[in-house]
DNA sequence: CCAAAATATGATACACTTTAGCAAAACGTT
DNA sequence: AACGTTTTGCTAAAGTGTATCATATTTTGG
């Protein structure tokens, strides 16, 4: 029930990294966070998919409240925005493992088939670009669009 | 070989791609996608970019049109969709040229500031990907996120 | 050339996600 | 407990993109 466990912080993590910039631990910003946790099945949630989870625990917490502490946990390294273009922001739980590498997506632009794959050797690349531009990069994206082994047979362009 | 896959694209290339699905060849396409071509410097345009762009021009190309023109030169493969997660969709020109180097972006997840830069050292990872997979690789599409050097520093105020 | 049919445009209304503003509540420190 | 600050929740509003629909344009056929 906790989850706390599961975590690679505890909640005395967060709220020292709350605090650290000037934040505070409430019980909404403890929710939002458990409601990560507590649905490992379903990563990627929007904020919308945050309040209807919420609400259907009977929680009371504000949809603008959602927006602001799934930002601020964003900011904090916490949780990981991520866009699939579907026209709302979805975050994952950000593991904190840094030798755990994300995971990239390869998509059939025919068949819209999209495979996952965990190789990622991006790490240089991205420690280059940090040190010149000054960016403190959280996360990358990564995606090949092209044409499946069953779709190169069909024709696919005009 | 083949005009449209040149790094110069030109009208009749826009007029041929429209007919071969049956669409129209329209002042109103020709000038939007116009636009990309006399604005290499700007890439990345947004509908709403655009719809200002023509408007300096004396244009009156309805930010409809503009939307539904977008969408249907993406759906060709003339125009590539670029989600920044800064709340618009937005185009840059398919030059389609797998011999050239592709730009990446860097993008501030607080101020939505977008960096572009050149460095690609994904051929390696992506004839990988390629051999096992199966997939033929058209095209890639590189993100980090992050935070920039103003946006690290988050200061609450007295 | 005219008429009918099909397509495209432009203006607007609308849906949707996200942000801003403000009064009230909660928090932490003294 | 009181004070100053932060946070919340409600709501209004901004912003992007889509749907609607009348009008305009193009295409087709006689």
């Amino acid at each position: 029930m906790n989850g706390a466990d599961a975590m690679t912080f505890t909640i005395d993590d967060l709220k020292a990294r709350l605090s650290t910039k000037g934040y505070k631990l409430t019980p909404q910003r403890k929710e939002i966070l458990r409601v990560f946790i507590d649905n490992p099945e379903r990563h990627h949630l929007s904020a919308e998919d945050v309040h209807q989870l919420l609400h259907a625990e009977e929680s009371k917490i504000g949809l603008a409240t959602v927006y602001r502490s799934l930002e601020l946990l964003g900011s904090l390294g916490i949780l990981l925005p991520i866009e699939f273009g579907d026209g709302c922001t979805r975050y994952e739980l950000n593991t904190t493992d840094p030798s755990k590498h994300r995971h990239h997506h390869l998509i059939c632009l025919k068949c819209k088939k999209v495979i996952e794959f965990d190789e990622d050797r991006l790490d240089d690349l991205e420690a280059d670009i940090a040190l010149r531009s000054g960016f403190w990069i959280t996360n990358h994206d990564v995606k090949f669009f092209g044409y499946c082994k069953d779709c190169q047979k069909i024709e696919h362009g005009m």
